[in-house]
DNA sequence: AATATTTGACCTCA
DNA sequence: TGAGGTCAAATATT
């Protein structure tokens, strides 16, 4: 498609009087103020921000548009792919793109505070997907740090990354720093609700020891206690947001042809809702305490680090079931703890697993 | 067989 | 030039 200056700029100018129009009718609305009108008025608050990023991201569109290219995005009728190229250019080219998207990602960490005591483990288990791609010793840290990318990168395009790496001073300690947002089917339910017909990966040893012979209500107490003790302990310690074109990384690859993998819209619809969910929700500001949610229901492992990793089995048709089926919208913990005691009450097994560190000893309760 | 992890090599950037 | 981040082949797991 074309993308000259002149084009861009009256799409600019386009995406700016549409903000103010959105403003002019929040104004409106907010005078008439009738308690209906609140979900109008959200609306419209989002569509403001909605416009005014997508003019943003619009100026920044000449450092953009390289970064299509990361997502396997281009076609026939990108800019870039005029003339053929061998796969050698290309490759160095998707590969500087990474570079150069890595630096722009929208990043923020977690410190996440382990306590054996219910053998609870937080955000690790962030509900997310992810697949470890790379582990490095970092200097001057005791503990390896691991790289995780969202398991459908490749089927879907999603972006998000995140490095995890136990504390040098705290080894209950676990920093999680995530990168980019998740822009996967995934994403979009898990930000509506919690989905309770995820397929649960327990197995029969997650359960250690003496807890296997746990009464349930016992069990149950103490996952309660666990999950408040994660809620306060789980602290979100930056987040940086830039206004580039990270802040709207799905919309970087808005060629026509991205959503063409699966041969239907549903990608660009779900990377938009799932950026106002991100962006303009709770879940945005503190994404652990809302995906990040300890009743995940993950098959869990441990990885080389100590660290704990999670594994959602979830297939397409079960991430389309999800999607597909009417649900609340919804951040609610207290529906968390519904479907919580749902689960134990329907298996006796329970998806949390004790600690097992390789360097250090589990942290005692207190 | 499909999927996930490990790990050494390679790349970028400060 | 070296640290941090990513790739991808080999290996492990499901």
């Amino acid at each position: 498609m074309e993308d000259s200056p002149k084009r861009k700029h009256t799409s600019l100018i386009h995406e700016l009087i549409q903000g103010k129009e959105l403003a002019k009718q929040l104004s409106n609305h907010m005078v008439s103020s009738s308690p209906s009108s609140h979900e109008t008025n959200e609306l419209l608050v989002e569509k403001i921000l909605w416009s005014y990023e997508k003019a943003l991201t619009m100026l920044n569109w000449g450092s953009t548009v390289g970064e299509a290219k990361t997502t396997t995005m281009m076609d026939s009728n990108s800019s870039f792919s005029g003339s053929p190229k061998s796969e050698v250019v290309d490759r160095e080219f998707e590969h500087k793109a990474v570079f150069k998207k890595r630096k722009t990602m929208p990043r923020w960490t977690e410190q996440v505070k382990i306590c054996s005591t219910t053998g609870l483990e937080g955000s690790l288990d962030d509900g997310y997907s992810w697949r470890k791609y790379g582990q490095k010793d970092i200097l001057g840290a005791k503990f390896p740090r691991g790289y995780y990318r969202c398991t459908h990168r490749n089927v879907q395009g999603c972006l998000a990354t995140k490095q995890v790496q136990r504390s040098d001073e705290d080894p209950t300690t676990i920093e999680v720093t995530y990168r980019g947002r998740h822009t996967c089917k995934q994403a979009k339910h898990l930000n509506k609700s919690y989905p309770s017909n995820i397929k649960i990966g327990l197995e029969e040893n997650q359960f250690h020891n003496d807890q296997n012979n746990q009464p349930l209500q016992e069990k149950i107490q103490q996952t309660l206690e666990g999950i408040f003790t994660f809620e306060t302990e789980l602290k979100v310690k930056t987040e940086e947001l830039e206004t580039k074109e990270d802040v709207f990384p799905w919309f970087c690859f808005s060629s026509p042809s991205f959503g063409s993998e699966n041969g239907d819209s549903m990608l660009h619809e779900s990377m938009i809702e799932n950026y106002f969910m991100e962006t303009f929700s709770p879940a945005f500001i503190s994404p652990a305490t809302s995906e990040s949610n300890p009743f995940c229901s993950t098959a869990h492992h441990f990885d080389s680090t100590g660290l704990l990793c999670q594994n959602i089995q979830t297939s397409e048709s079960d991430i389309t079931q999800i999607v597909s089926a009417p649900t609340s919208v919804t951040n609610s913990p207290i529906l968390d703890l519904d479907i919580l005691l749902h689960k134990v009450n329907f298996d006796a097994d329970f998806p949390f697993n004790t600690l097992e560190f390789s360097h250090h000893e589990n942290c005692t309760s207190t």
